[in-house]
DNA sequence: ATGCGAAAGTTAACACTGTCAACATCGAGA
DNA sequence: TCTCGATGTTGACAGTGTTAACTTTCGCAT
């Protein structure tokens, strides 16, 4: 049970509520979850969030939006530790899986349905988009290679986007979901089947280095 | 509501209730979903259901099943339907692609934690793998093209195979949440992703041909 | 034909959920 | 100090999945 309430009001409550949410959502995922559960585990009552939230998809909105800053920070550490053209983009789609990996029900959140289609929530739009940023650079490097003359706004160029977003995310499902049944280790795997869609057998040395 | 009963005993209790609380998950998704409703509308009683299934979560099993096998048969007619490997590969690509299309809350379904990872639905499983049998072929015949001497069960096999089923999963779910914003036609766009996923310049004409 | 046990369907109830309206309390600024 | 908006509470409502106990019907052995 949460501790004993000091003040009439919380001072952070919706923050309070974002955290203790967050950690119900890892632990049983949306399953489990409940509105009253977070309440009583904050040490208030079940209808205080309203004054915060206007209802439940909300604040699952911004549990998501959190999720995405987090992967940001990661993949950016990927992005920025890495010179290497292909090495650099396999490390940031690790990046990727090893978050999914980490927090699988929150990464079920950030692509849940009720959301992830709800033009109404901007700041996690901007969050997501934040957080394919890296990948997006690289899908971009790797395109002017292939195609020097290629426009930028082509649809070679956006398919080219979307490939690589899709690839690690469809992963990143497959792997959760436990649709991925392997003998060898699944690391190992994963970072073979990223290797494998970057095949770029006419790339120089010097080329790679960005 | 639904039609006046006849008799004590349904017939197909079972099918009726797979078949309309289908059409639910097509119309309104896992949101609106009520075993309640479904009831009402087959005309029983809310528990008749209890007869048949243990809970909801196996109620959605068999509708997932279902699911699968649709999805099963127009894989397998595109893959029927050509007999150029990149061509042929591509068309059972965007039967997928059409089927999660046309089909959104129904995909969804297909792909929830509560029953995707859970071993105790076989049938599921055995559906889930006739319906990706047509890829994995596919992406046999290309992996045997480009590595002629690369054993079958090899991990350089099974990462290729792992990466078709990722992509047009990873597609199929950026497009369903409404996670591609492009300016082509989507139809368009998701078969210029998949043909540059496919790039194999080294592959004579004749060689396509299977 | 008959009777009986299992299969299939019903009724009533339980605990739980998200949400709302009305009320209580607090804090900051006039 | 007064006041008003922001914040938190109480009580309630309709709806949910699920269980236990009961009733009806069907199929089968005698």
């Amino acid at each position: 049970m949460g501790r004993a309430k000091l003040t009439y009001h919380h001072g952070d409550l919706k923050g309070a509520l974002i955290s203790v949410a967050t950690e119900m959502i890892a632990a049983e995922g949306q399953a489990g979850f409940s509105l009253r559960k977070i309440a009583q585990q904050v040490g208030v009552s079940q209808t205080a969030l309203y004054r915060h939230f206007a209802n439940k998809e909300e604040l699952f909105a911004a549990i998501a939006e959190q999720g995405f800053l987090r992967l940001s920070e990661k993949s950016q550490q990927a992005f920025d530790n890495h010179s290497d053209l292909i090495e650099r983009t396999i490390e940031v789609g690790m990046a990727y899986l090893d978050f999914a990996a980490e927090n699988p029900n929150l990464y079920r959140l950030m692509f849940d349905s009720s959301i992830a289609d709800n033009q109404r929530y901007t700041a996690l739009a901007d969050a997501r988009r934040q957080a394919f940023k890296y990948s997006a650079l690289n899908s971009a490097a790797l395109r002017r290679l292939r195609d020097p003359d290629a426009e930028p706004d082509s649809l070679q160029a956006e398919s080219t986007k979307i490939l690589s977003q899709a690839l690690v995310h469809g992963l990143a499902s497959l792997m959760i979901e436990g649709m991925i049944h392997s003998r060898v280790e699944r690391k190992e795997l994963m970072r073979k089947t990223l290797s494998e869609s970057l095949r770029f057998p006419w790339l120089t040395e010097s080329e790679r280095q960005v």
